[in-house]
DNA sequence: AATAAGAATGATAACGATTCGCAAAGATAG
DNA sequence: CTATCTTTGCGAATCGTTATCATTCTTATT
């Protein structure tokens, strides 16, 4: 019983506290995406969450997604090509470098680039409400 | 006669010595984005052609914009929220700083960020191809 | 200037990702 | 357990963009 493990029930209580209802759809997509290290997309969670739900829609994960991501649960990237990708905002927050060759996502942090950020937008008068960073590359030879 | 002005006289150029054919949307298309101090979508581009060339189609204006993208003449973005949006390569190169409450897009450039940017890849076995910074941000009060 | 050969075009259909409309099913408070 | 109000699944619709294909243009060559 209780499959969910502790960072799913952790969600599933943000949920209650938000008022947001609990169903079977939205706890096997959250099962998934906290059991997910990878930068899933709609497509690729709804697949994974028809495994523990077999009833999910598609259309059901993509609604969940924008509650959850307007709840501040998760957070959705755009990177380039292809469609939205999601990922828990149960870590710290960061930045990412997209392997060119490989599609590999690795995920990094730098507090100077970030109060460069803030600066540079001071000066200009504007406060930042929030950045997109994302550093294409190529393992080195 | 010959309308068009220095800029879009070189971009013509640059077609030709490219072995790319100058059709006459294309001339349209260049001299709308010579003029274009913002950044325009596809669609917005495709009516300011029209004056010029009404016979262009939208078609042309997608095909013509991912040509001169492969030419390195003009450079493709994908801010938050619909389409992909276009400006001239012949400036420096530059970020995006956009206002979320009015659309507007402000350009900075950081020598500083570049280089951590470079020293973090490099740290972690990778060389940057590309990068996109996008600073979403509000006016401070 | 006329021509041949290949490339670019316009119109429209097709596409992938995402959202919408609606009737039916489900969650929660009382 | 019931009433109420949400959420769901399905399929149609939408948006930005690309593909198809017959026709028209460019350009190099005569």
């Amino acid at each position: 019983m209780g499959g969910e493990s502790d960072k799913t029930e952790k969600m599933i209580a943000a949920l209650k506290k938000a008022g947001i209802r609990v169903t079977r759809q939205r706890i096997a997509l959250l099962s998934v995406l906290g059991d997910a290290d990878d930068h899933p997309d709609a497509v690729e969670l709804h697949n994974r969450a028809k495994e523990i739900e077999p009833s999910v829609s598609l259309a059901t994960v993509y609604r969940t997604l924008s509650v959850l991501e307007e709840g501040g649960v998760v957070h959705r990237h755009a990177f380039d090509g292809g469609g939205a990708r999601f990922e828990t905002s149960h870590e710290e927050h960061h930045d990412h470098i997209l392997d060119v060759d490989t599609g590999e996502v690795i995920e990094f942090q730098s507090d100077k680039i970030e109060q460069l950020q803030d600066k540079i937008a001071r000066e200009l008068g504007y406060e930042v409400v929030h950045h997109r960073l994302e550093l294409y590359c190529r393992k080195k030879p």
